[in-house]
DNA sequence: TATCGTTGAGTTAACGGTAACATTTCCATT
DNA sequence: AATGGAAATGTTACCGTTAACTCAACGATA
């Protein structure tokens, strides 16, 4: 491939000439530059943005750090986070975690040794506080998304889990149902703890009893072998719950599989809503009732976050909160009051 | 952060035995090795990888170029490739081109300046001949995922488009269905060749007259607005057509989301098929009668391909092309004889 | 005509690693 | 004790670029 030095010596220059070129600075006169240019297209030059990364210390590259890159909300947010990264002049490194702390690990350090100029990172659980304290040592600027780390303070962009699935959970309720059960994410995520409290402040609204019996704790990737919701569907029709509240979309489909196995239709024999929605399958044929986050905000008021962190270190964090907004569907039936 | 000669001045070593430290090279007494890598965790020590691909010319990072972020099929097949990429000690950087011919040059470029071992391709259409011309001048490895670009040769992995449009188009006739529409993507793109090769294929060994007023021609990404269905459905019912065969699942969401608004019915007022399946959303929902192709697959052949091209430049292209599988579900209707 | 400021271009030394070669250390052997 | 050779470690140069500095040429001014 051809370097600088290879276009300064056809252009008969020095290599600085064509690093001028190149990068607009410094003053050369209009003949050098055409002649410069000229060259640079003969011989298809592109330029080593790792040479030029060791020196500058910046790469113009952010990093991307998802938990699943197969859930809609999650690459809504991407393409959120690659438009405004490109409005900038900055490129989008995506990485996905599964969930998994130990594949984070393995990202993290790739960015770390990338020396990627940003990162904005969804956690996939409070362990992650480790890598964030990586980040900070090494002076990587960093944005939360989505979910929060206990004892980081730092910039993050939320949705409003709590609010989001108490107003769910108490349309459910006014269409008649009370025993509500959640199928929710693992505690160690902070989106799962807040949507499980919008749970239990929407029961306790209408006074009904909490029951734990009724909530499942398990992976927001809802893909670990379907669902078994045999020790509530086998209980007596007066003890069975009559709706599921899943904390997030996947987990939603989870159950709609496993209810579908055991022959039962939704809602005919049971009535279920979720945290965020899916994107363009709702699109074309609303189903779900849903808190729908503005997912493509995300992304995008993450990257002004960052950009803006990475430009001045010292102005105190910000904490964005995006409103859900509730969209009940067919996915919820009104309960004959015989039941 | 910390450099090589930091770790090495705190050691009492030269920089380069902490090199061999840390790529367990050349020889190094287990007492200067302990000590080294104490020194290295102390000072929380991470290898500076754009100085060491500076030198080395090798980046330990692929490529992956797919064309639209939000679809399934290409999020599926990014799995695929990322899996297959970690457990060869590869890391796998996204870029989405939206189907643009343009940003698609960004991402090459960027691609070609940050110097990495290989790139799986999807092009966003025949025009992509240049960019990839731009990649052979340059020496940079490449395999094409799901599309061909005519007078490129090259490693490639594919799907078999028109065996499986043939074979969808023929359940539909099967299913009484005579006047059948397809709503395809650009002409541009090889696989949109292939799949109205296919539909073609499938109506003249019916018997059936091909006729290029039911032939629609747009984006694969099927979001440019709702699609106008007017001009099909407003023709007399002995003309309009009874059934839509989309050449992929986002056309396919495209054509229900405007049957929909029109206040029909899928399957009982038109029946609909498509290429690709929906990943999650068709598990736990099954609905779309669809020719899948094994995704996951896809990334994983193409990582294998890639790698054995990386090591070897000289062994003569390669073409897998993979069986697409037909699942004939509720969206195709069997035609009421009477109609 | 001597002087000075401006413009255009070149030189040198980094950035943080590693390859290739050079040197020292140390132990076994005679 | 001298010697040889392997093992352990160090030195130097370079990967491709840019920052910082230097230098030459030239026209304007006193």
């Amino acid at each position: 491939m051809a370097t600088i030095y290879d276009i300064a010596k056809r252009a008969n220059v020095s290599a600085m000439t064509v690093s001028r070129v190149i990068n607009n600075t410094g003053r050369v006169s209009e003949k050098t530059r055409t002649k410069v240019k000229k060259v640079m297209e003969e011989m298809h030059y592109i330029p080593n943005s790792v040479a030029r990364c060791l020196v500058t210390q910046e790469s113009k590259i952010l990093s991307l750090l998802i938990t699943d890159i197969t859930n809609p909300f999650f690459t809504t947010m991407a393409r959120g986070a690659e438009d405004a990264a490109m409005r900038h002049g900055y490129r989008l490194m995506f990485g996905n975690s599964d969930e998994s702390f130990a594949k984070e690990k393995d990202y993290v350090e790739m960015i770390l040794s990338m020396r990627v100029d940003g990162v904005l990172f969804s956690p996939s659980g409070d362990r992650s506080r480790e890598h964030l304290e990586w980040l900070t040592r090494q002076n990587v600027p960093f944005v939360l998304l989505d979910r929060e780390v206990p004892g980081v303070e730092c910039d993050a962009v939320l949705g409003d889990s709590r609010i989001g699935a108490q107003q769910v959970v108490r349309e459910m309720i006014r269409c008649g149902h009370r025993r509500i059960a959640l199928v929710n994410g693992s505690q160690d995520v902070s989106t799962a703890r807040e949507r499980q409290a919008g749970y239990t402040d929407a029961l306790q609204e209408a006074g009904i009893q909490y029951n734990d019996q009724l909530v499942m704790e398990t992976s927001y990737l809802g893909e670990h072998g379907p669902l078994s919701l045999a020790h509530w569907m086998d209980l007596a029709p007066g003890q069975r719950p009559t709706a599921i509240f899943a904390a997030n979309n996947m987990l939603a489909l989870s159950v709609l599989k496993a209810v579908r196995e055991m022959g039962l239709r939704v809602p005919e024999d049971l009535s279920l809503a979720c945290f965020d929605d899916f994107g363009w399958a709702e699109e074309a044929n609303p189903f779900f009732s849903v808190a729908s986050q503005p997912a493509y905000e995300f992304g995008e008021k993450g990257i002004q976050l960052l950009l803006e962190r990475i430009k001045n270190q010292d102005v105190p964090p910000r904490r964005i909160v995006l409103p859900c907004s509730v969209h009940m569907r067919q996915s919820v039936g009104q309960l004959q009051p015989v039941q």
